[in-house]
DNA sequence: CTGAAAGCGCTTACAG
DNA sequence: CTGAAAGCGCTTACAG
């Protein structure tokens, strides 16, 4: 009954007879023994912990992403550190310090607004960490910089396409960022007036206080406007609201589309159209191209982007 | 340049001279040291970690939840480690397993539906951790076999006072569940026709593929029926979606009332009848007690339940 | 196949 | 006020 024996019974090591092994487990189990996994990984250099720090669970897209993330992540035998930054950068900056010292194999990044593309995470001592970023377009701009840099999992598709050509869409003037390609928006008959590319408001936040005045406002200011392309789900879920609120049915009076296929969106007032890209694989993938890279850090970094799918349902 | 020393100057402690801890400080941002807080913990007995294991992210009430938690958490310098069960309570059993080996220094459960009221949680070596119920009733019954048991966040306000007489409410034959007493409901005008108090389908989970249909079916077998209160807010938006289908409106056709007043609750399509229950808070309270628990091991467990506020928006 | 010894990175008495 | 020493609970060579 030594320590090394213990140790490499707990391990699980083929060098110790069924026999022993077995009356270890029993003393063990008698005693109400709990393994210190901190302990054990000081000694031996790993670590199962990864750091998640996400940026906006009030939003159900990312809390699918998160949820992803997480089950890849116990499935393969880690533990989560979770933090949530609300979209503030200076808690973001805070949490990363914090979780540095925790010592984590990786760490996974879904950045708040205003992230530099050049942030430099924080790595632990010599090791350097592995880590991705997820679901937001700073991915692509983190080489140089950041060399342990590992997975992009973005959500934009091909650029540049984005017109329905169906339906007066609002330009300049509505707040709303359309990430798509809703080519399947095309096909939905109506007068072809206005080729107008929503406007890109990079940077511009998607504010929850005013996902239901900014289609208010549209209404107000563009009354011939007969579509509107949502920045996300939670935009569109606003719009219908302000919709309802004058009168007006979207799928009948207005075409709506969302972007993300959130899991509310199969059955809000009326069914949501959205661009389809499954936010609990987006998460999945961060999570598995992060364990590629810690199981082999000589492998470069990796990208994973989404096939969108458009969706179309009583909306628009 | 000792070891002790570098400790105490980390530590901050008011025994070493100002001109000495700067130039430790110094050296140690030039070198790029990071703290191993892991073994400052091993060796010093404490930790600064907390579990917390959440049932349904998918629900925007435990979302909030969630971040309410983890903003208390945080900002009392703590860091969480973080698990999601998706109401499994097998998944639950292991992470709860898994988590006891990292040595946190308390736990606070969303348990999963079906969790036995009897739970033990696993608690590290010697030193019984402390820890939470949050948001469910299972809170009230784990008194004696957990003596650890700290919080209890209940969402559970009075009781039996669940009739809103001024429409005819379906009984037994629907599936939600009426948390509130939603006396606001009674003065809503209309025709006191039924005082049947909706069946507590205690045990039941309100499955989200099944939302949509409970009201549908609802529909279909009480065509009479002219109100529903419903389990909570976001079978209140399916409820509302079936209601749609057949060109009903919540509001003008039929009473609608929720529960948590989630945020989307506010831009509903109508903006949505509920209870607000500050879910926010709720994992605020959940953090506060179990960190005056930490605080202080003798303190007895104690309980906070949320003052429910009825809020009458367009639905009902 | 099992035990004695050294050490992971820190903290905490305890001497100087 | 600073340094040398022991030890947190484990693992990993290294002998027996």
């Amino acid at each position: 009954v030594s320590k090394s024996t213990v140790s490499l019974v707990l391990n699980g090591s083929p060098l110790i007879p069924g026999e022993t092994s077995e009356r270890v487990r029993e003393a063990a189990a008698r005693l109400g023994y709990v393994y210190n996994r901190r302990a054990g990984q000081l000694r031996g250099g790993s670590s199962n912990t990864i750091a998640v720090v996400i940026n906006d669970l009030m939003n159900p897209f990312f809390a699918e992403i998160l949820v992803g993330i997480e089950r890849k992540l116990v499935d393969a035998g880690y533990v989560v550190l979770m933090a949530h930054t609300s979209e503030d950068v200076a808690r973001q900056d805070q949490v990363l310090h914090t979780m540095r010292e925790q010592g984590t194999a990786g760490l996974i990044l879904c950045p708040a607004y205003g992230t530099p593309r050049t942030l430099r995470v924080p790595s632990s001592r010599g090791a350097s960490r592995s880590w991705s970023w997820c679901a937001r377009w700073a991915a692509a701009a983190t080489t140089s910089r950041v060399p342990t840099t590992n997975a992009a999992c973005s959500t934009r598709p091909a650029p540049a396409r984005c017109r329905a050509q169906a339906h007066r869409i609002p330009g300049r003037t509505h707040r709303h960022r359309a990430r798509a390609a809703p080519e399947g928006l095309q096909g939905r008959a109506g007068r072809a007036q206005d080729q107008a590319r929503p406007r890109t408001a990079a940077g511009q936040r998607p504010d929850p206080r005013r996902r239901y005045q900014t289609m208010q406002q549209l209404l107000d200011t563009q009354p011939d406007a007969t579509a509107a392309i949502c920045y996300n789900d939670v935009v569109a879920f606003g719009a219908m609201a302000a919709l309802g609120e004058r009168g007006l049915r979207a799928g009948v009076d207005f075409a709506l589309m969302g972007f993300d296929n959130v899991a509310d969106a199969a059955h809000s007032n009326p069914p949501l159209s959205t661009v389809d890209i499954r936010a609990g694989e987006l998460g999945e993938h961060a999570a598995s191209l992060l364990l590629a890279r810690i199981a082999d850090p000589e492998r470069g970094r990796q990208s994973y982007v989404a096939e969108p799918k458009v969706l179309i349902r009583q909306s628009g």
